[in-house]
RNA sequence: GCGCUCGUAGCUCAGUUGGAUAGAGCGGUGGUUUCCGGGGCCACGUCAUGCGGGGGUUCGAGUCCUCCCGAGCGCGCCA
């Protein structure tokens, strides 16, 4: 358990003891204490209701329930200074200051494992997410969601959880068909030969491209080919020349998966056929009109679904379910879907489904992604200039940067808007706040170097009780915060909470530089203590901006 | 028509299981420089008929319920 996080247990431990104490309440009938940090600073360290919500129970005014529990506070055992009863009924709580002293060497030691914390101990998650189909290039959206989902599990494994990334390959169906069809045309067109994409093909650059080289490397030699076995062909090399760009794309923009699940496995293994006899078996499918239902309605849904077509073919919902089945039957407490806004109607049926296979719904999460708009001196940028098609991926990193765009996209509620501000994401001043915290990193890391060259260090001893200055505390206590606000982001699944929180420490950063020196050879005692102060707000940093997928540069 | 999401300062947005005087950044104004990185810091104030509007639940509502308005998205035997 983290420093914070002992001072509040002790604290409320103290809480409870004092309600006994004071017969306000029985041991079953308390309800949680609730510790909030308040937002006024005068109002103490931390802050409880307990009293308001006792005031039922005791019979009591909440005034005097709350002066009851503050006079039967153990104050020493808590590290507590003063205690306050205000407003309405608030108990107040300031603490003395003694235990930040033990933040700065705990940060040290755990270096880059600062901000671990056990919340997620045991606990098995799978994340889906991105798993755009393999027809073009990833783009805006698919951006927003990949900065997003990736963010998320690092998140989640700093709070604990076993995380599990996985990316749904949809490698079966209409659209591989289609992709093949267009290659094909491409393909035909890089030799010469006249040929249309078919009506709802794909038309994207990278497609001439994969035709191009495969022109040049074969020849036509897939011209004389078998139509069937020519289709075949193309089908395996544009899904395997799109998988390869998107993994591509997706490990320069910082973001690993552990799995690549392919839709076809689905059918290949059985696991289709299995799920949907499970179905049948639950009574939730029935047949008309020559087609195969899911009673979705039965759990929710607008309507109910079809799960085999008329002419027996499987609908998308088909494998999706299955694929469903299968992460459950892996042990995951816990199933995260991303998904983006146009795909929002589609959850009410996936939960029934989850539902109609027995398991808990509440195991079960989706994170709609909403949608962005990329802006550009005012207006929104409706295509790419270079293309006049979507804008990419691969585009937007050349042309504002990953950590610009990680920061940019972790930085608001997923499901918000968002207007990708362009103008502000490329600007090298302290209107970008991803400047601004990348600044302060590397502000530390300058003095750092300059302390170093002084013979300052980490390891050794220094009197960290120098430590008390208005600006140092308040330093220290947002040092000591990181770990709560790694739980909070992963229990709200929450990547903002994470950008706001390392945009208050370098905040608090500078404030301080501003007014304490660091290095002061005529007081190397207190130069001592400020630079593993110093040192502990570079490790910080650096951990946070991990999460976020955004470097943290020792110069800039 | 139905459903989902959203509506908080001039702009872009935070706001933890309902809690005290609703915040931040940007924009604006005024300070700050013999100083470890001035890409910083400090202050001000706006500007919110108090969180789109009305009603309700509650000791207490931006947060919960309900109705209305507005925006986006979705409503296929497509994927």
């Amino acid at each position: 358990m983290n420093i914070v996080e002992q001072i509040k247990t002790r604290l409320k431990e103290e809480i409870v003891s004092a309600i006994l104490k004071a017969n306000l309440a029985e041991s079953d009938e308390l309800p949680a204490i609730v510790l909030e940090h308040p937002k006024e600073k005068a109002h103490g360290d931390y802050a409880t209701n307990i009293a308001m919500q006792l005031a039922r129970i005791a019979k009591k005014p909440p005034r005097q329930i709350a002066e009851e529990i503050a006079a039967r506070i153990d104050r020493d055992s808590a590290h507590i200074q003063k205690i306050e009863v205000a407003g309405p009924g608030f108990i107040n709580f300031f603490l003395t200051n003694d235990y930040l002293a033990n933040l700065v060497p705990a940060i040290l030691r755990l270096g880059d494992k600062y901000g671990e914390t056990q919340t997620g101990k045991g606990k098995k998650v799978q994340v889906e997410f991105v798993s755009a189909n393999p027809t073009g290039s990833l783009h805006l959206g698919h951006a927003r969601g990949a900065a997003y989902g990736d963010s998320l599990c690092r998140i989640l494994e700093k709070a604990g959880y076993e995380v599990h990334r996985e990316y749904y390959i949809n490698d079966a169906g209409n659209q591989i068909h289609n992709l093949a069809l267009s290659l094909e045309a491409r393909y035909f067109q890089a030799l010469g030969i006249e040929k249309n994409l078919p009506e709802d093909g794909y038309f994207g650059e990278d497609i001439v491209q994969f035709a191009r080289e495969l022109a040049e490397a074969e020849g036509d030699r897939l011209v004389k080919m078998d139509e069937e076995e020519r289709l075949d062909f193309f089908r395996q090399y544009g899904l395997e020349k799109e998988m390869e760009r998107i993994k591509q794309d997706l490990q320069d923009y910082r973001v690993e998966f552990d799995e690549w699940y392919s839709e076809t496995s689905l059918y290949t293994s059985g696991k289709v056929a299995a799920a949907l006899k499970k179905l049948e078996e639950r009574g939730v499918t029935y047949e008309k009109d020559g087609a195969l239902w899911f009673r979705s309605t039965a759990f929710g849904d607008d309507k109910d679904r079809v799960l085999i077509k008329q002419d027996g073919s499987y609908t998308y919902l088909t494998p999706d379910i299955a694929y469903h089945e299968d992460k459950f039957t892996r042990g995951f407490d816990l199933l995260i879907n991303v998904w983006g806004a146009d795909h929002h109607g589609y959850v009410p049926r996936m939960r029934a489904a989850v539902e109609a296979l027995g398991y808990d719904v509440e195991q079960f999460k989706v994170e709609i992604i909403q949608m962005v708009n990329l802006m550009q001196n005012g207006e929104k940028v409706k295509m790419s200039k270079r293309t006049g098609k979507a804008v990419t991926l691969r585009e937007l990193m050349e042309e504002v940067g990953i950590d610009a765009m990680r920061w940019f996209f972790a930085m608001r509620s997923a499901d918000s808007h968002l207007d990708f501000d362009m103008d502000l994401a490329v600007s090298q001043s302290n209107e970008n706040p991803v400047y601004y915290v990348q600044y302060a990193h590397a502000r530390v890391c300058s003095i750092l170097r300059q302390g170093r060259a002084l013979g300052y260090d980490d390891t050794e001893d220094a009197v960290l009780a120098k430590l008390s200055s208005e600006k140092e505390l308040e330093l220290l206590k947002k040092l000591g915060e990181f770990p709560q606000a790694v739980d909070e982001a992963a229990e709200r699944r929450a990547t903002q909470r994470i950008t706001n929180y390392v945009f208050e420490l370098a905040a608090a950063l500078h404030s301080f530089y501003n007014v304490e020196r660091v290095i002061d050879e005529a007081d190397p005692a207190t130069s001592k203590a400020r630079f593993q102060l110093m040192k502990a707000v570079q490790v910080t940093l650096k951990n946070a901006l991990h999460l976020l997928g955004v470097s943290a540069p020792e110069r800039m």
